[in-house]
DNA sequence: TTCGGCTATCGTCGTTAAACGATTTATAGA
DNA sequence: TCTATAAATCGTTTAACGACGATAGCCGAA
């Protein structure tokens, strides 16, 4: 387990940053290409627009979004373009969700400790 | 490393749970949010409407939009409402970044190995 | 050079999200 | 009871998103 190196965010540039990184994955069928990506071993053109069920033309604007966003990478092989995960565009965001997961531990809230 | 449990994604479902928790750290007024109430040992009431800078209104929509995604809890501590992060909320969300993560080592592209 | 398959881009339409001010509700205290 | 404070809700406006069809660009193959 890392050294959390993080004071849980501070910068509003930051937060640009990981919402950005965050919306990326705000969406089923940008999810659902991204999952496809991870389980295939090679890459796939077209094949993106089969496995997801919408317009040739939705799914390229989803594909520009993740490239955008910088967490898939594609690299032009001549008739098609091949895409693939970006390693560690996501690791700022896990770092985020690490962080938050680590500090929701204590509840010592504005409880009044006799409510029940 | 894990022995990964998740077959790295599948359901329809699944996909729309993610994407919605995704959805739900996509903004930057809602990541101050978070971050705000992992660095509060107590809780807030309206400290995070000067925290974050907007109106009244728009944050209570945001803190609307985080407790439907379940990412924090809200407890009412009579003329004020308590929150919190919802803990676990976002493991689900952790281990899809980690299974893409790892899934994105090998480039075993389309990459025709004379491209130089 | 021409043809055909893949991608990307453009323009459009309908839906959803973001932000605000104003209003309403609920409760503690005077 | 009345008042003040905090939170949620309402209604509106503006901007962004998602999806599609149609179109244009790019090479490889014929």
């Amino acid at each position: 387990m890392y050294m959390l190196s993080y004071p849980i965010l501070a910068k509003a540039a930051d937060d640009e940053r990981l919402a950005a990184l965050a919306k990326a994955l705000a969406h089923p069928a940008r999810l659902k290409i991204l999952a496809l990506l991870a389980r295939t071993p090679g890459c796939i053109g077209g094949d993106i627009v089969q496995a997801v069920g919408l317009a040739q033309s939705t799914v390229s604007e989803h594909l520009r979004i993740l490239k955008a966003a910088g967490v898939i990478e594609g690299q032009i092989d001549p008739p098609r373009v091949c895409y693939a995960l970006a390693p560690g565009a996501l690791a700022p965001l896990a770092e985020l969700i690490g962080a938050l997961e680590a500090a929701s531990g204590d509840p010592a809230c504005c409880v009044t400790p006799d409510n029940t």
